[in-house]
DNA sequence: CATGAATGAGTTTTCATTCAT
DNA sequence: GATGAATGAAAACTCATTCAT
């Protein structure tokens, strides 16, 4: 986490620098967009010259696109790392609806990337191959999931499973992407343990119950 | 309580060169966020003289607030004219979710700019009276359909109407601020009517699902 | 010449700051080609603000286009008043390989510009439609001369006109080309008057020698 | 006289280095010119760490002269070889003539590098002794050339020797400096062999055509 | 009420050169 | 003798805003 470490051996000396500045690039994108960010911050916070920046990634738009797919890989990572393969359907669900809104409200960063991704019309997501190949196994996980719920006579038979996949990360989403506009409106601290505590529980009740057979 | 009192409507003619200023600025900030908006091409589009668009708002931001506002109204405004409070409470319910979902699919720009809004940690809607005051009538008018619901025995009795609130929202914002990535993503059109009939008919399932006691 | 002639009539202001960065581009791109010209010196130089040299050309490269098609159309303007076609062969002649000769010498940037212009393979000439165009009718000119003095006996049979064009332009061109570098050599002014008509006078011998019938 | 003596030959590892350097340099500062040239690109192409560039030649624009020099070198060694003294005049005109010619389309690398170099007004060559020493021997040849061809009875007595060298340089130089323009423009590729070989035929008669006794 | 031209401060990008190993 | 990483200054280009008419 220190700005510059013990000056490491040669050779990791330049993936030290790369990743400072992608952790810079990072915040730096997610407070401001990629229009409102600055190359000159991002550098300036990396602790690296501007020109280190270019000579890694080229321009502010691959640098943008890099942080992008690394975001999104971070999460399927960690989504992964549930193993919710292993767990009962009614618990797998629940640890995904759980998961999900915690990671993002964990990582507000990771809302506010998308986001501003989205007024590009996904102009870069739609491009990578990387971000595509990482919802496959997610949607499999999810269609195993509710398989295995309908076979346990716990979860209705009609579920579709991208629709359900949908739901569940909307649910978190924009509770965290609208956060601050929230919090003033209706006067509480929507990023308080205990609003983020009720707003687990009724994530659950609602797709639980969605779930639940007639 | 406006930044800037209704312009005496001296000829008409000013008012519409306002509207029509207001029109090109909620496309230009909907498609590229505050800073990634053009005021050349505001007043471009707008065919009106960029000096106009100065003396009517002052600068960029003040029209960025503006436009929000007004965004924030229609959206009230057609809320409003649904009268759910009329309707017996599934079906009060039930319109609220499907005009939730279709209203953000035929205002994408709605999105856009709430999205873009959150970026700045809603700088500008937090300070905004106006919008404020839109949300009390909403939230009392769900708190309603909700009462008389459990009094008919239709719906739980623990629902929180803030947590409805924000579920019934997100529900169709994500879908529509993700739309193009997901379509990418998925290989299917999500703005065509076909997949928006199933996300409303899912939707709907997902909220009186929740809703519907043990 | 003025760099702000009295204030011109509202609407030849904009012309103007175009002829004004125009000229100052043409200095500046001759003294130093196109990568070591300064866009900040073309702006002060013309007494422009920067912004409007973007305004009007759109980037350095297209400004160094228009700069180079109107010095390839300043100089065949001039080529054509001389009128040949109303002159007998010989002086028509004599008159081309004058003027060819005095024009690069009184328009040293011409010949810089074509030499720089030459670094890029005419990557830029190549694809001027209007340059091309300029061609054709001098060389048109030429073949005249040539076919009225072989007529009258005065000139051999056998003369290209596309190579004489070559090598009239050739005499004139590289001595004002290499003027600085030859100068120091010989220990000589070529710039001089007196150098100039000695060098006339060769190149239209010259000529004339090569045409004079065997 | 020069600026660098040549480096010991330590190792020959070390010249073979330095040599790589200067091809690279030769091709980079033809193709793009003194401020064109990009060290980064003369390093990568000579294979050589950039570091080594600079422990040679010190900076850019040394080694910017240093090829010159050697461009000038290399051409004065091909002509001495000539060895014209030995033919009789008309031969030894022709010779010359046809060497100038031929010399520079097989290295338009020269030519570009003298155009460029005129851009400076000779900053670097009229400086640079050893050019200068090289100039003399060769006007000396074409004097004595001359003069035996006006013994002969075979050349006019009033040929300038110096002003007979700039028109017989001419007749090669701008025919290469011009050749991607002139190919496009006249719709033929001047660079063929068919087209070098009209060319070497006109640029001979025009110097004999010229010399001839009236 | 409206307009075309202008501006200055900022932003991204580039490049010759040097440092640490 | 050689290398990969780093740097600071400068260059191209952009943009919200204002002036003169």
């Amino acid at each position: 986490m220190d700005l510059l470490p013990e000056p490491p051996a040669r050779h990791g000396r330049a993936a030290a620098t790369r990743q400072r500045i992608l952790d810079a690039a990072l915040a730096e994108f997610a407070a401001n967009g990629l229009s409102g960010a600055r190359v000159d911050e991002i550098a300036a916070r990396s602790g690296a010259n501007k020109r280190m920046l270019y000579a890694y990634f080229g321009s502010k738009e691959e640098l943008w696109m890099v942080v992008l797919e690394r975001a999104y890989a971070a999460k399927r990572a960690e989504e992964r790392a549930l193993a919710v393969n292993n767990l009962p359907p009614v618990e797998a669900m629940t640890a995904l609806v759980r998961f999900n809104l915690r990671y993002v409200a964990r990582h507000p960063e990771f809302v506010a990337l998308l986001n501003a991704e989205n007024l590009h019309r996904a102009a870069y997501l739609a491009r990578s191959e990387s971000v595509r190949a990482l919802y496959s196994p997610l949607l499999e996980v999810l269609r195993d999931v509710l398989r295995r719920g309908v076979e346990a006579g716990q979860f209705r038979a009609d579920a579709d499973p991208v629709q359900c996949y949908l739901t569940i990360v909307s649910l978190g989403h924009f509770y965290v992407a609208n956060m601050h506009t929230l919090s003033t409106i209706f006067g509480v601290d929507l990023g308080s343990e205990a609003a983020l505590a009720a707003r687990e529980q009724h994530c659950v009740q609602v797709v639980l119950g969605y779930l639940r057979p007639a």
